[in-house]
DNA sequence: AATGAAATCTATGGCAA
DNA sequence: TTGCCATAGATTTCATT
């Protein structure tokens, strides 16, 4: 380990570079406002940027077609709709597979609302939801069986702290 | 390992079962309707529906005073903002400790995107976004320097095939 | 990007099943 | 209790400047 006497100050964090077709700060600022509330109106989001209604209207529209607002969705409590299991699984892949086809098999099980692919002894990271234990348990057999897994490894997950969170907090 | 000479056949999943409140078939569809897209206007849903705006208004009312949908947010591609790298991070908390005062430490970075409580050798499990790979050896060093954590092990996202999917997939 | 205007939508109170 | 109707007020979304 190399030594590190007192704590090194972090790197002033690199602010979002402009990918390409630039972001403002005015649509910073709308993606900040969107991220927290998806159903604010233009109107609304025209008030708190100070821009008209129509300026927003567009602003948002472009941000949609560049493909930086990718959609908009509803939050729904996992618990409030029978998914009270939440797990992490890793997957170790056998050898060198077919990885569209173990794609396909894991994008087949609904359960399964993350998907990474990762660097590491674990070819892959899910994150699976499920009603209860049985199901958790049902899961991982299935994702076992699926072709060019070797072994997978579990972690329940006692308590969501947060999730999806997007908020710059500085 | 228990024998299971064929495959099993899963079991036919649980659906949600009733938390309280009965969510009843015309709210599953406007929650996935409302997670398919959260920016659908109340005509919309009602024309989907087959009911009259106002009643929709007032069926997604409830499920939000319900607190079965807990928000709505925009959905943002990372990489459009400059946050190219993403990876998952296990804290090993070294003894029992505040844990109060690591959520807190944990939750003043912002780049960590959800937290999860978990059981087995690491205690939390953590998604990070950040700019670059300097940007994740700071957020380590800032976690390994948190109170409580005994050291963190972490893997690189290559790449998030899907994620926040919802769709029942049946 | 702002203005103004037409079409659409929201959101409430009252009424019916 | 739940949904529908009517309506006043906002909002979206043009065309124009």
């Amino acid at each position: 380990m190399v030594p590190r006497p007192e704590g090194p100050q972090p790197r002033p964090h690199a602010l979002p570079q402009t990918t390409e077709d630039d972001i403002d700060a005015v649509d910073e600022q709308l993606l900040a406002l969107l991220q927290a509330n998806g159903r604010a109106s233009y109107a609304e989001l025209a008030r708190q940027v100070g821009l008209s209604a129509p300026a927003v209207h567009e602003r948002v529209g472009k941000l949609e077609t560049a493909g930086v607002i990718t959609g908009y969705t509803a939050v729904v409590d996992p618990s409030a709709v029978g998914l009270g299991v939440t797990a992490l699984v890793g997957i170790i892949d056998s050898d060198e597979v077919d990885d569209v086809g173990m794609l396909e098999a894991m994008s087949a099980l609904p359960q399964v609302q993350d998907c990474w692919r990762t660097a590491g002894t674990e070819g892959y990271v899910l994150k699976v939801r499920v009603t209860d234990i049985p199901a958790l348990e049902d899961t991982i057999n299935a994702l076992n069986r699926v072709r060019g897994v070797s072994r997978t490894r579990t972690t329940v997950v006692l308590s969501t702290k947060w999730e999806g969170r997007h908020g710059r907090t500085e």
